[in-house]
This record gives structure tokens, C-alpha cells and sequence, in this order.
DNA sequence: GAGTGGTCTAGACCACGAC
DNA sequence: TCGTGGTCTAGACCACTCA
């Protein structure tokens, strides 16, 4: 038995992690409350809420005001940019897939975001990334993607609508969709042959945590454009992770 | 005039910022002390305190008990895969650089890293990184990259005993080094064709947050391999960045 | 209306760093 | 020794969710 003299919030936290690893808390289940840690380890409510600051700062419960806290569950996805992109691009009416699928290992039928599209002026932000003049009009798509009803991530991306207008990408019947963004463009006669992605690490804005339903922890903010012959054809601005939800690699040759 | 009906803690974050961000605290100043701010917003000392989580969290301050807060400057670097490896092997006696000169846009006099050199036998996770048995013995490098005396980042990186012992690139005289990696091993006649990295988001160890000087936000970690004819010839785990401290771009050709 | 988490108060003791 | 932040207590009121 090792003497413990660390603070008491982090002793509390520890075990109450070793109870969810150990699945005496299970995923989705609801969390004891605040009232309860404090009668079970008798110290005051703040020192709970430290405990429990700790836990949610690790991404490993979300708490709702009012409702209770939650065990998050850990769906990790090796992102592994130099093949997810190829099953795009490889995906045929017979074995549809998409680079989502791809990543979670999971049947096309599984696949199946939430979406909404919308038709909007490009930000100066966004016209940068696509080298088009701000208010160049946009075909905008937010989507949400989960994984037994559980958000993996989210994304908020791009095309430009001289390219898509009429067409079935400007619709909603355009998710879930095989070959994904480079499965619409290529019915459009888009061959996109280079993509480019820029990661940063941060924390969550409250729509986010919302949607993602973490509390505290941080995200991975991925923003990527499609290029076809040199023209940038859709920007994702961004494509947004809980922070351990996701292993990008990437591959540089010399 | 905006009501603010948002909570005090949160508008004393926001206009501890504002203040920062004019720069009438400055970047390795002391920052007020919990007793002078809570005199001069009238509040509890924990309200005070939860304000300092907001800023911590961001990674705008950072705190060591017993001496106070210090704001953290923000040393952001573009870290382009494509283009960085490249200034390592494109380096000369002339023009030396490395990729990290690259990534800040500094001279190559300006690099100077702490570096702490050892022998290790690889443990049964490196082993795997490097495809070898584990317990064969590796030489060992500690990092800590500093600008102006801030920790930008640090590493912690592996060559094959097997390949280095005797060598320069195995003695303390190995850093800074022209060409890097890339180039300790060019002159070893080893020479680097391919780069694979992971990336992920996750909070700091004790020890990170310590060296890097951040108390409570985020950090990318990078896991890399580089390869020579196939075979894994030096491996970094990991790489670790305050979250806020790059941003990390790829490219993928299809 | 009962239970939940979010916020806030006004104290206290401690370990640590600077002087 | 004194000021600092870290931890902890024992209350309180509020907004929110759910039955």
C-alpha cells in the first residue's frame, strides 16, 4: 500500500475512473450525482466538482445542467489520410464506402449523418481558403456523424454553387452519399487528385460541446480543401474531434 | 450597452483578456494576484479563481504556486510536412537549417535546444514503433525547444544504438545539428525517404506542463517514424506542442 | 415539486517561493 | 517572515430537467 498524500479531489477522481474502466459506471448510464459523492467520500460539494472537473477535462464524462453527468464513451478512429481518402474514391454501387467508413471500420449502412445545407455568401475566411472573391455564393452542409447514436464529430463544409447548383449534391438526398465529398464531385465530372489539411488543437465553442457532448476537454479542428487540377473545389472549415477521439497520420515522402 | 447576464467568473475571464490582449499585462509580467483581484472585482477568492481556470485552460496564463501567474506568450508555428523535412535535407555548411528553423521562420544561430542524450532498451511500445525486439538498446534523446527563452515544444526521440554508438550523433555535440534528424542520419549515410507521424490531442502530463509552462490546456502530441529503404530508422514519441502553439498542415496526392 | 448541476460566498489551513 | 496559489469546508441561491 502506497501512502497517498496527493489532494483528495484527484484520489476521488482516480477512483472514480478506475469504476468506469472497470464498468461498474457504465457508457451512457447516469453518473452518481454530486449529493451522493459527498455523502459516499464525505467531503464538501466543491471538492466533488474538482473531482469531477478533472474527469470531464479528460473527455470521459459530459455533464448536463440540471439532468446529471454521463460516461462518455471512447470511440476512437485512426484517421490514416494516405488510404481514406482512396476508399473514396474506390467505392463502387456494389461495396459503397465512404473515408468515414473507412475510418470506424463500419458497413456503408451504418453511415448515416445528420445534415443540414444551406446556401450562403463565402466569408472572407472561407474565400481565402477556396482563392474566390468573398460572397461568392456557396452551397454550405453541416453535418453531425454518429456511431450507435453516440456524435463521432462534426464537420461544416463547402462547394462552391456555380459547381453544384441543380444538381443532387445541393440536396439533402446528397447523405449519406459513397465516395463521400470526392463521390460528388466525381459525379459532377470533379476529379479531385490532391487534398490538403490543416490541424489545430483548442478548446471546444459551446455549440460544440453541445453537439459533441463534452464538457471540458479539448478538440481537433481539422480544415481541408479538395483541389482538382490545381482549383481548390471544396473546402471543410472545420472538420471538428473531441480531442480523444481521433489518430490522424499522415504520411511525407522525400 | 449589452446585458450581461453571463456569469461573473466568465466576464472577469473576458476582461482579463481584453487586458491581455492590450497588452496592459504583459507577456512574462506577473499578473494580479488572487487577493488584488478580488479586491478590485469584489468577489470571492474562488470566483477569482474560477475566472484563472478560464485563462489557464486557454492557455493564456500560466500558474506556479507560490510564485503567482504569468501570462503565456503565443509563439505559433507553421509546421508544413511538405516543405519541412525538405529544409533538412536541403541544408548545406552554408545556409544551415532544420526543420524547426523552418517552422518558425528563425535563423539557424537561434536554434539552441537543451538536449539530454542516454542509452535505453527500447520498451515493448517502441520496440513496436521501430519493428524490433523490445530490449534492444537505443540511444535516447531528451529536446526542449526554446524562442527568447519560451518553450516552444519538446521531444523525445530514438536512434538504434546499433547504428549510432561511436558516432557524433550519439554525443551531446549532436545538437544543434544542420539537417536535423535527416541529417544526423545523412551523415551516418543513412538516407530518410519517407516520414510517417500520428497526431493527438490530450492534456498535458505533470512533467509536460512543468517544461512546456502551460497549467491546464491542451497539447498535440506527434508520434513519428522515419524510414530509410523500408526500415524504421528513428522514432519520436512524441513531439509535444501547447495546443495553441502550431498548427500542423499535410498535403495527400491521390 | 424534487432533484440536478452552476454559481457564489466567506471563511480556513497548507506548501511553497522570495526576501 | 510574508505573500502566493492549492485545497477544502459549509453553507446559499439559482436555473434547469423530469415526473
Amino acid at each position: 500500500m502506497e501512502t497517498d498524500d496527493r489532494p483528495r479531489y484527484a484520489q476521488i477522481a482516480d477512483e472514480l475512473g478506475r469504476r468506469i474502466d472497470a464498468g461498474i459506471i457504465g457508457v451512457g448510464l447516469p453518473f452518481p450525482s454530486d449529493a451522493q459523492l459527498q455523502e459516499e467520500f464525505s467531503v464538501a460539494r466543491n471538492t466533488v466538482r474538482q473531482a469531477l472537473d478533472v474527469l470531464r477535462a479528460q473527455g470521459r464524462i459530459h455533464t448536463v445542467k440540471g439532468r446529471g453527468s454521463y460516461v462518455r464513451p471512447r470511440v476512437p478512429a485512426r484517421r490514416v489520410a494516405a488510404s481514406r481518402y482512396k476508399a473514396d474514391v474506390s467505392s463502387t454501387p456494389d461495396r459503397p464506402q465512404t473515408a468515414v467508413t473507412h475510418d470506424y471500420g463500419i458497413p456503408f449502412s451504418q453511415h448515416n449523418p445528420d445534415v443540414v445545407i444551406a446556401r450562403e455568401s463565402a466569408s472572407p475566411e472561407v474565400a481565402e481558403l477556396f482563392q474566390v472573391e468573398a460572397g461568392t455564393p456557396l452551397v454550405r452542409r453541416d453535418l453531425v456523424f454518429r456511431l450507435e447514436g453516440w456524435p463521432t464529430h462534426m464537420s461544416t463544409s463547402f462547394y462552391l454553387a456555380e459547381m453544384v447548383d441543380g444538381t443532387w449534391v445541393a440536396g439533402p438526398g446528397s447523405e449519406p452519399a459513397p465516395g463521400g465529398a470526392i463521390g460528388h464531385l466525381a459525379s459532377l465530372g470533379v476529379r479531385v487528385t490532391r487534398v490538403l489539411e490543416t490541424v489545430e488543437s483548442r478548446m471546444p465553442s459551446p455549440r460544440e460541446a453541445e453537439v459533441l457532448r463534452m464538457s471540458a476537454g479539448p478538440v481537433l479542428a481539422i480544415t481541408r480543401r479538395m483541389l482538382a487540377d490545381g482549383r481548390v473545389v471544396e473546402v471543410a472549415r472545420e472538420i471538428v474531434y473531441p480531442g480523444d477521439g481521433v489518430r490522424l497520420e499522415y504520411e511525407v515522402d522525400l
